[in-house]
DNA sequence: ACCTGAACACCGTTCAAGT
DNA sequence: ACCTGAACACCGTTCAAGT
């Protein structure tokens, strides 16, 4: 067989990913990941700086996949495109939502800014001023992140995320009925809750409450 | 001297609150603790389990901090109340939400757990049934989290925490304003914003949302 | 009962050395 | 130009040994 051909940044992010995907960011380090591609760790220097500025192109990689929005749309309905996609692809690869909230990755590149470009750009058609649209844009931002930490993130493996039954067990057998009445209770219809929809869900409720604080309530018809 | 009164539990959560207030999490080690205590690392095994059962405590601690509300304010202020003063005491202490959201800290006991019994407890007296007030509840919780991801998490440092003028430089010298636009002029606004005052403007809009959804607008006269 | 020393199996990263 | 070996300064945790 022919030599190896050499390393590139490609084919270290593709493999980060596949092993992010499965191991959590926890279960990334340089040296297993050096091991899947067959090489010392040390070899990963000569193509990237450091671990964050692989955790840095695997960011860039996912906010690459958030759709952008249909401009004709109302600006609600682009918010609300906007927010569900980047869920969506957050929920795809946790890694990428924990490595930027525990500040191990800070994309600063065309392609991670342009969905929040284009949130921006609907809070400012919404009539915002400066202030309004920057509380507007954390609002949402901090609904996807938020969502994202309560269901899928620091769960390395489960896909679904959220409360399995293994997690809530240990409520069951410690929480006492008789001093957490709603909360022994809400137990019971937690299993059965779909994380996407559940988002859905708060995410329409703030979208409302942020029409209702809009100058410009609709900018289409 | 006397020789040293031994370890327990309440002191070395003492400590462990100190040294992450100061250095984050990642700067909370087990042998750093231990040095700080005039101990070596190991000793500490006697009195906790592992480290998880550290983080467990401090958040069964931060979650004590937060006041009950009153309860004959109608359910929307009650929310507001809670929601408010659990950003307050994670502000304070960001190690514990960091820990939650990374899945390092898991706390059962009653104290960590009154806080969502009483936002529960709101919720179902707003008229939501199970599903409703499960997903009343994520929304705020991921709001609370969510906004603290955004401004003090993984800043180990940082009082303030959000975009201090050194994060900001990053983007200004990075960021294409042509390409950008709308981001590059936010950009300007964001230092001069008050995390706590965006906190209420935020939950203010979601309780708005809630509130329009929910059966029961107002339990009170 | 409480603490220590040594060890195990890991981290990210640097630096000189090899080809 | 690209990769390796050895090393540095760390982790959490276990276990046998000390007092």
């Amino acid at each position: 067989m022919a030599a190896r051909e050499p390393l590139n940044r490609e084919k270290i992010l593709d493999a980060a990913l596949v092993i992010a995907d499965e191991l959590g960011l926890s279960g990334l380090s340089m040296r297993r990941l050096a091991k899947g591609l067959g090489v010392e760790a040390m070899a990963l220097y000569n193509h990237v700086a450091n671990k964050t500025a692989i955790l840095d192109g695997l960011a860039e990689r996912v906010f690459a996949e958030v759709e952008p929005p249909d401009p004709a749309l109302p600006w609600p309905e682009r918010v609300r495109s906007l927010a569900t996609s980047m869920h969506a692809a957050f929920g795809r690869h946790p890694v990428v939502p924990l490595a930027l909230v525990t500040d191990q990755a800070n994309p600063t590149t065309l392609a991670a800014l342009r969905p929040l470009e284009a949130l921006i750009g609907a809070f400012a058609e919404a009539g915002f001023d400066d202030d309004g649209v920057r509380r507007a844009l954390s609002s949402v931002n901090a609904l996807v992140y938020g969502t994202l930490a309560l269901t899928t993130l620091g769960f390395g493996k489960e896909p679904g995320g959220s409360f399995g039954p293994e997690h809530l067990d240990v409520f069951v057998r410690k929480v006492d009925p008789a001093k957490l009445p709603h909360f022994s209770r809400l137990l019971a219809s937690m299993p059965a809750a779909d994380p996407a929809e559940d988002f859905a869900w708060a995410l329409n409720r703030l979208i409302a409450g942020l029409e209702a604080a809009a100058p410009v309530r609709d900018g289409a018809s």
